[in-house]
This record gives C-alpha cells, structure tokens and sequence, in this order.
RNA sequence: GGUCCCAUCGUCCAGUGGCCUAGGACAUCACCCUCUCAAGGUGGAGACACGGGUUCGAAUCCCGUUGGGACUGCCA
C-alpha cells in the first residue's frame, strides 16, 4: 500500500473554521502515521464573489497556529482553471457530459407536481450546441447503485437514479466545486478524502466524475477512500454556524487558548485515545488514532471543556514558558504577533517585566486563558488601582470595620522592620484579631483598598511585591475615599 | 417532500454478546483544604430513546417506531 496522500480544502469565505480546525487534524494525523505520508493544503478559490484575500492570510496563520506544517502546498485551486477546463471538455466530448440551456425557472414549470429534486434531464438528448446560456451537466448513470467505501461509516449505497444530471460547469465557463475538486484530487494523487459529513451526499457523485474522468483522460488514477466525518453542532444541535457561532480558530488564539490543548480538545471531538487520560502528548494522538474508531454522530463543541483543559495545558508550563507565552497579553510590544481585538491595559512605561515574573506564578495557577491575565495583574502597573465598587461598598464604605482595618493596616504597616509576605501576613492576622476579626474578614477590606477588587493572587505576596510605599498611598487613598 | 446519516449521564468519549449493580472527563451539588479567587482532595446526583425479535445471556446483533441532523445551488 502507498503512503496516504490527504489534504484539506478549505475556502477562503471566512475566518478559520474549528470544524476545519479538526478536519485538518484528523488528516494530519493519518500523513503522520506514514513516513512518507504527504498533508497538502488546498485553498478552493474558484467562487471569486465569496472569496477574499485576507481570509487566505487566515487560514494561512490558523494553520501555523495549529501546528500543522504542510508537506505540499499550499496550492490554489484558480491555479489550476486551466485543468478544470480541459477535463470538463474530454467528458463532454466521450459523451459523459452534455450542455443544457435550462433555467430553474423552466425545469420546475415542467416538474409541476413532481416532487423529485433536481433536474428532470430535458437536455440529455437534445444535441445542445455551446452558448452563453448553457451550463454543462454530467450525465449520471440512471439505474444502479454507486456505492461509497466511507472508512468511518462502512458502505453507503445510493441510488444512480436519485441522482439528477448536475452541473459540472457555469454557463460562464467555469467549473463547479465537484468537477474542480475531483480534478485536483486526481491531480495531487489523493489517496484519502476526509472531510466533514456535509459532503457524503457529494461522494458518489465525485466517484462517478472520477471515474468518468478515467475513461475521458490519459490517467488513470484510482478512487481514494473516502471517511466522512462527524459534524460539529451547537447547543441546538445543528451545524455550527459562522454566522451564530463562536467557530473562528483565529479568535481562540486571541483569548489565550494554547494551541496544544486546542488541538487535543479538538482530537477529543468525534474519537478519544485509549485509556482514561484525555490530556495526551500529540505523539500518542498520532500513534492511537484510527479513522475505524471514529465515531458516527454528530459531537458538540464545548467550550467550557475546553477551557478546563487549557487551564491544565497552563498550569503544566513551566515558569519561564507562562511568561513567555503571557508576552501577547501583558507586553504585546515585545511581541511579533498580538491578539487582534485587545490590547494590554497599561504602557509600555508603566510595565515592570521583573515584577511580572514574580507574579507569574501566583498567576499561572489561576488562569484558564492567557486572556484573562492582564486583569489580574493590573493592579500591579496601574499607577491607582481600578477599583470595584460593589465590592468597595460591602467592605469599605458599608461596613464600619472596613475602615478601621485600613487605618490600622496604614500604621501598622508604616512601622514594619522587614516588608515580606511572611511578615505582613502575621501583622494582618493581629491587627484583625485587636478589632475582632479572623484573617478573612482582616483581609477583605486591604485587598480591596490595594487591588480594587475582592479577588485576585494571594494579597501578602501580592502586597510584597507592590511595595510599601504604594501599599501604604493605597490603604490612605481607600481612607479619604470612604470618609 | 425525497435521499442519506445518526441515537449510552446535561456535554464529549469508553463499551464491539457474558468482566456492566455501565467506566472516565467537563459541567453541576456537598464537604475538606484555605487570606480572597482559583487549583487540589473526597464524595453525591446523573444515561444505554421506545417496542419487538435472535440468544442460555444484549447497551452491544436484526427489524420497526420515534426523535434529531445533513444534503437536496450555474456555492464550496
């Protein structure tokens, strides 16, 4: 047996789609497990009023993102008209495909209570000669079954004479998805179509191009196999739509999912690696995967999934790889790519790199994105916290208690001989005890005068590192603001 | 409407005739830990759509019903 030569192709309609996201993956995952195996990017371009530019960047970077490195390619499918052309003349003329000047208007007069679909044939015989009105059809065989051999769903048979006379080609000369496909399928020698399920209806169709096609041309090239897989659906169980969806790649990148747990949540999505561990090195992924163990229904992409196993994706980097990979977020101006829609919410002035790091790892714990990062750190380079005024009103302005912490807090703090976590911590706990509140009541209204909310990194570290000049302005500034 | 696909906890998977009083993960609830919030730990609740067969024995095989979905373009 040959190595596999599969590939995705996507048009470049919109942002990166994660249904492509795991197509792409599952047929990088049947290259891989070949040493010779060939993962080829097409981009299909052939509907110029649906296609722009800056998505084929897209889908460009969403790939990089992903990890998934091409050995050919990328290709386009415009490149290749030419082909498309040629082979939809060499089925015209052995007879396999005919011109046809009808109007859905006109097929549907003629259908009047005929519910079958599609076109009724009208021009198969008539000797249609080319115009700017014709279309060309490819005349499907009218009785027999065509059989697709669909790794992941077994054998599915469709009937020759439910399947109208379809278009191969505009009247305006170009060729349609299915020829133009096929075409280049043949050309690029692919050996496995693996795509979404939307497409199996299109599967016997493409069999009987292809092997039309065989007959019409010089090559012989034969039938890939086919695996169709299980689409991605909402919460209403339809398909994931663009329009209603958050199905942009592109924009969990920009939230801060690490690409690694984006694609093994992605593998987990319709197939899952032996055993009882779902977090999986990629290595294993490629080694397990079998498109026989697919499964058959439909999988809902859940992001709240997701966002657990990011969060463990996370707390598994190493220091120095949080900080690195926070760069985005907290400095973006050090960094060659940054998220689309956010931007850090300090300068560059105010941003003290070695203060991050010590607060990276108190950090790192307590994230699930990379997004939500800067919020929690804020307070730190901000030159006056942001503060919550909920919570400032419960600790602070609505209970008497609060200010009178925050006044010992500012004396007692003034006054101490050596500023660390340990030390603060165990002032805190006395000045709380003096007043008759545990450390969790003490605690409340500093956190809130110094960080401006209720939650956040532990406060003693958190007020060690700020420093005691800004601790002590902060306790004062929450002072006045109560008065 | 027609064709095709699908059917295990709310969700994603495991399960390929006996190991299933159905397992794991997310979500959820309770408790523990705890300076907040997380994380972590322990425990709980929670599913084989229904009806017929086949079989000594069915979540697993067959048929039907019901329910969901995809496709049905001179888009891809």
């Amino acid at each position: 047996m040959s190595a596999p030569r599969v590939r995705i192709a996507p048009s470049p309609t919109g942002f990166f789609h994660v249904g492509t996201a795991r197509t792409a993956l599952f047929n990088w995952f049947i290259a891989r497990q070949d040493p010779e195996g060939v993962f080829i990017l097409r981009i299909e371009d052939t509907d110029e009023s649906r296609n722009r530019e800056e998505w084929v960047e897209g889908i460009y970077s969403a790939m990089a993102w992903l990890g998934f490195a091409l050995d050919e390619g990328p290709f386009r499918q415009s490149d290749n008209a030419a082909a498309h052309e040629a082979a939809a003349e060499m089925l015209r003329l052995s007879g396999y495909a005919y011109y046809c000047s009808c109007t859905a208007a006109d097929v549907a007069a003629r259908k009047g209570d005929d519910k079958t679909p599609g076109y009724d044939g009208f021009c198969r015989d008539r000797g249609i000669e080319r115009s700017e009105t014709t279309a060309l059809r490819f005349r499907t065989p009218r009785e027999g079954v065509t059989t697709v051999h669909d790794l992941v769903r077994g054998n599915v048979e469709f009937a020759n004479a439910l399947i109208d006379d379809f278009v191969i080609a505009k009247s305006s000369g170009t060729v349609l998805y299915a020829l133009a496909n096929v075409t280049d399928d043949r050309h690029d020698r692919i050996t496995h179509v693996i795509r979404g399920e939307e497409h199996l209806a299109n599967a016997p169709k493409q069999m009987m191009l292809w092997e039309a096609l065989d007959e019409s041309s010089p090559d012989f090239v034969a039938l890939p196999v086919f695996a169709h897989l299980p689409l991605l659906v909402n919460e209403q169980r339809k398909k994931l739509s663009k329009r209603k969806d958050p199905v942009a790649t592109e924009s969990y990148r920009d939230k801060g999912y690490l690409s690694n747990a984006f694609v093994n949540y992605l593998a987990l999505l319709g197939w899952s690696p032996r055993g009882d561990e779902e977090i999986v090195p990629l290595s294993t992924l490629v080694e397990e995967f079998r498109l026989e163990d697919v499964s058959h229904s439909p999988a809902f992409f859940d992001v709240k999934k997701l966002t657990h196993m990011n969060g463990e994706y996370i707390r598994a980097l190493s220091a120095d790889e949080f900080i690195a990979a926070s760069a985005p977020w907290v400095c973006p101006w050090t960094s060659a790519w940054r998220p689309s829609d956010r931007d850090a919410p300090w300068s560059e002035e105010l941003f003290d790199a070695e203060l991050f790091a010590r607060v990276a790892p108190l950090v790192q714990e307590r994230v699930a994105t990379l997004g939500e990062i800067p919020a929690m750190v804020e307070f730190f380079f901000l030159d006056e916290p942001r503060i919550d005024e909920v919570s400032f009103a419960k600790v602070i302005a609505n209970d008497p208690a609060g200010p009178a912490v925050l006044e010992r807090a500012a004396q007692r703090f003034e006054t101490l001989t050596t500023w660390d976590a340990a030390t603060l911590h165990e002032a805190t706990i006395e000045l709380g005890e003096a007043l008759g509140l545990n450390l969790r009541k003490a605690q409340a209204p500093i956190r809130c005068a110094v960080t401006g909310s209720l939650v956040g990194p532990p406060l003693f570290e958190s007020l060690e590192f700020l420093g005691r000049e800004k601790t002590l302005g902060r306790l004062r500034a929450a002072l006045a603001r109560s008065a």
